[in-house]
RNA sequence: AGCCGGUUAACUCAGUCCGGUCAGAGUGCCUGUCUUACAAACAGGAAGUCGAAGGUUCGAAUCCUUCACCGGCUACCA
């Protein structure tokens, strides 16, 4: 068989996902048992205009490991796909190229025409990170590919939207909101970011008392809210301005009575004791203002200019106009205190990066209080979802719902889910599934429907139920909800994770998904978050050019929930550990004729040899391992268990114990019992690995000889030959062997203590050299014996002598073995005495150290009489070995020296 | 301000829940080898007072307290 020396990735990824995905595999029909226990996932929808970055790389590969190991397993599994509409990002850049490139606005364009251009963009450039899934060997399931704009998932808002309106836990009222004045439309909380400023100002200012020649100063940092202050607050408790409660100021640049009033909000000790209150403007002076009954002047529209009622000197003023010339206006009239450099943090759009402006207006919202109450008591009394890991999200997440607040829904865009309610010429309102309902409702057809959209995460909070069919009862969504698991980043715990899981226990009763798993972040090689502005994040896709997509994919794994700095050099070697397992399966393959995979090794136990016993016993231990780690989302664990077993049970002990059997010319029975042997745990070591690594497994395992239909778990008896469609190994308890796995480490450390020899002697590599060992105890002679063989081509011995004792000539580097062994190696004018000596001082060294450790705690009366007696029983031994093979060494030191 | 995470070999990280063969892995480094699966490899080796200080304990990387530095989240800062 012709197989290439080095492991190419790009082969093997351009080859199996066409034919995986054309065969139906990664569709939960492909699994015919009806009793199929159901795993189910539906990905964090990526916007339309967003390409792949690392974190969703991450992401991915753990929704597939899952999404494989569950399906190699029989579970129905369903890893569900998808996007949202993205409804600020996708609308700007719709309209940046509309601008650049016909020179046109939306408004030139109206509203349906402009629509049509988004989604004839959305057709073409969006989807850019759904269709790289397939470069990452991502299963999914593209036959139930979703969009939040498709026809079903806007049918789901709409009916959210309804049902809550009914409920009367969306209202459509007046409140002060975050306004985005560069996107121009409302924004939640949420989507706004809190950003350090650093080179901010206070200014203090002061206003006159009417008919008085007292002045009250007030500290800003927003000068020019001032023009609508309509009140200054003091604390009820603070004795400077008690007299002052209930006077009137008279209140600069625009001359206007202000009163002053007692509030608790007001903190005395901080700044001058007294706070401007501009209840259109900020969002405590609103609370205060709606306490006080205080008038709200809007002085800042929707562009963050200055409206009329600042006064005609302002009107149409940027804001920051207008605070330099209030500013100049306090100054002339010797009423501006002073100007302190002042640290604090500002709001800022979390898409656009404009600063909000806090303003008055009319828009719909949704009591997410009520929404959420569910969703706690879940938590509290069934604890669920289970978040991987517990801390903190867990913490992070209930206190979250503890403590909401409305949401703001309406944005002013025209991209995205139009709000159902129409309003009828006297303004009343009807929101209804339809426009048809909404006007039998208000019997006229001359009906205006709301020009706003809803936020793009009120659509997602639908995602895990509208992807599988809701509001209809579907089959999909009766076999598939509760989803498994959640697999997304930290910060969307509060956006997108616990309101889906506020519309799902509102709509069906249960939970969202089981678990929810928080990956890590992946920071650059400094510790800093990847981000486009600092143009220092990795493109995966490039990852995958250099190392291929399945060593990319382990490393990612093994990532897990840990926040890493991110290292080409560890993709580097799982490359390597690819190109190993490549050369691995190449040896299998060349030395293939005769043998087959399965049966045959699995048959009779009895004629196995030490090194096959020991090799199954690794085997089961590995697949104990591996499944317990992935059942308990420990991907670091299963990926390092699987790491060793491949490369160093498997390539550098088992291969190299077989190799004399296996690479016979001839075609004995026993040397092709061998190569299957080989072939076999080869082929399983494969599927372990296969949920990490899809691509380079399967190519493999297309080689073997004799794989077919047969192979398959028994639920996909029908499909073509896979590997991903085979049954995960299962660990056979009864195959575990300590006493293999005793004697097979009795022989590595025989071989490693020659080896070490050889290299401190400085013995050339392919000289060889005579071996002598002494093992008194029977079993072990016994070992030693039936591995001669092995042990002479692992050592390069052109000779081995084993006996009870053994004569060695003095001029021989020794080792001392476990259970009173002991193997030298003459070297009849080779060894040099002194080196041996001091190479053997150092080993007798290194034993007595630990020795005398061990004593001084025995010698401990407090650890004699409190520690467990087994613990202190363990420790006797311990030393009881060490003292013998101290006593052993001293003589070999003794009879070196004679 | 509150809550939380991190600090272990030169680098990237395990181990900490449940204290005692736990001081680990990979990379890098040093010394040899193109030994017919693999130089993307093989063989051998050096390397860390587990952030600091106290405490609990027979025994602490692991539990407790305080501190330092880095990072995150939430709230508020007029």
């Amino acid at each position: 068989m012709e197989i290439p020396k080095a492991y190419d990735p790009k082969l093997a990824e351009e080859q199996h996902y066409s034919r995986w995905e054309a065969s139906g595999y990664f569709a939960p029909e492909i699994n015919k048992d009806a009793d199929a226990p159901v795993y189910s996932i539906v990905i964090p929808p990526p916007n339309v205009t967003g390409s792949l970055h690392m974190g969703h790389a991450l992401q991915h590969t753990i929704m597939d490991v899952l999404t494989r190991y569950h399906r190699m397993r029989g579970y129905r599994t369903l890893w569900l796909p998808g996007e949202d509409h993205a409804g600020i990002s996708t609308q700007i850049q719709v309209e940046k190229k509309l601008r650049k490139e016909e020179g046109l606005t939306r408004h030139d364009l109206g509203r349906e025409k402009f629509l049509e251009r988004v989604w004839e963009w959305k057709e073409r450039y969006g989807g850019e990170i759904i269709n790289q899934m397939r470069r990452e060997g991502a299963s999914v399931d593209w036959s139930r590919k979703r969009f939040t704009m498709d026809e079903g998932l806007s049918r789901a808002v709409r009916e959210f939207f309804v049902r809550m309106y009914e409920k009367g836990w969306i209202y459509r009222g007046e409140g002060l909101i975050n306004w985005c004045p560069k996107d121009r439309t409302a924004l939640s909380d949420l989507e706004v970011d809190k950003v350090e400023k650093k080179d901010g100002k206070l200014y203090y200012l002061q206003y006159p008392v009417k008919d008085s020649d007292r002045r009250v100063t007030v500290a800003t940092t927003r000068p020019e809210t001032m023009l609508g202050d309509t009140a200054v607050a003091v604390s009820p408790k603070d004795e400077r301005y008690r007299d002052l409660v209930g006077a009137t100021l008279l209140l600069p640049v625009v001359n206007r009575e202000v009163p002053v009033v007692a509030d608790d909000f007001v903190d005395p000790e901080f700044g001058t004791g007294a706070v401007k209150v501009t209840p259109a403007h900020d969002p405590n002076d609103y609370a205060m203002g709606r306490r006080h009954d205080l008038p709200q002047i809007k002085v800042i529209d929707s562009q963050a200019r200055m409206t009329a009622e600042a006064g005609a000197e302002f009107e149409g003023l940027g804001r920051y106009e207008a605070r330099d010339l209030v500013v100049a206006k306090f100054e002339e009239a010797g009423l501006l205190e002073k100007v302190v450099d002042y640290e604090f943090s500002i709001s800022k759009c979390a898409r656009c990066g404009d600063v909000i402006e806090p303003l008055l207006s009319v828009q719909w919202f949704l009591k997410q209080a009520a929404l959420g109450q569910q969703p706690l008591e879940l938590m509290r009394e069934r604890h669920e979802p289970r978040f991987i890991p517990e801390n903190p999200y867990e913490k992070v997440y209930t206190n979250w719902l503890e403590g909401l607040y409305d949401w703001t829904l309406s944005r002013q865009l025209w991209w995205g889910h139009r709000i159902p309610a129409w309003y009828d010429e006297a303004g009343r309102v009807f929101v209804a599934r339809t426009e048809a309902d909404a006007r039998r409702a208000a019997g006229t057809d001359n009906l205006t429907q709301d020009p706003d959209v809803l936020d793009t995460w009120f659509s997602s909070a639908l995602w895990p139920i509208s992807t599988l069919g809701w509001p209809d009862e579907t089959p999909d969504l009766k076999t598939f909800y509760p989803t498994s698991v959640l697999v997304t980043a930290r910060d969307i715990i509060f956006l997108w994770v616990a309101r889906m899981m506020m519309t799902g226990v509102e709509f069906t009763g249960e939970r969202a998904f089981d678990d929810v798993f928080i990956t890590g972040t992946i920071f650059d090689k400094h510790g800093q978050r990847m981000s486009k502005s600092k143009s220092n994040g990795v493109d995966p896709l490039e990852v995958f050019d250099k190392y291929g997509v399945d060593a990319t994919r382990i490393v990612l794994a093994a990532t897990g929930t840990t926040d890493t700095r991110w290292n080409d050099t560890q993709v580097e070697s799982y490359r390597n550990f690819a190109n190993k397992i490549w050369n691995a399966a190449r040896f299998c393959l060349m030395n293939s004729e005769g043998a087959y995979v399965g049966e045959g090794f699995e048959g009779d136990p009895k004629s196995w040899a030490l090194h096959d016993r020991w090799i199954m016993s690794r085997l089961q231990r590995a697949s104990y391992d591996v499944g317990r780690a992935l059942e308990s989302y420990d991907f670091h664990a299963a990926v390092q268990t699987l790491y060793h077993f491949f490369w160093d049970d498997f390539c550098d002990w088992y291969i190299e114990l077989s190799k004399a059997d296996v690479t016979v010319t001839e075609a004995t029975l026993a040397r092709n019992d061998a190569r299957s042997r080989v072939l076999t745990i080869l082929e399983q070591a494969l599927r372990l690995l296969h949920p990490f690594m899809p691509f380079i497994t399967e190519d493999l395992w297309q080689r073997l000889p004799g794989i077919g239909s047969h192979f398959l778990h028994s639920a996909y008896k029908d499909a073509e030959p896979t590997i991903m469609l085979t049954s995960y190994p299962q660990a056979r308890m009864g195959l575990i062997d300590e006493r293999a796995e005793a004697d097979v480490q009795s022989l590595i450390e025989l071989v490693s203590r020659v080896r070490n020899i050889r290299s401190e002697m400085n013995i050339k590599p392919g000289e060889p050299v005579r071996i002598m060992i002494a093992a008194p105890d029977a079993d072990a002679r016994a070992v030693f014996e039936s591995g001669a063989q092995q042990i002479a081509r692992l050592v390069r011995a052109s000779d081995i002598l084993i006996g009870e004792t053994i004569n060695a000539p003095r001029a021989s580097a020794r080792a001392v073995l476990a259970g009173g062994a002991e193997v030298a190696v003459p070297l009849e004018g080779l060894i040099d005495f002194a080196k041996e000596h001091e190479r053997l001082n150092n080993e007798r060294g290194k034993l007595e150290k630990e020795a005398a450790k061990l004593e001084a705690q025995l010698a401990n009366s407090n650890f004699v009489e409190r520690a467990p007696a087994e613990k202190v029983e363990e420790l006797r031994q311990r030393l009881a070995d060490l003292a013998q093979r101290t006593r052993q060494l001293t003589q070999t030191v003794e009879a070196l020296s004679e």
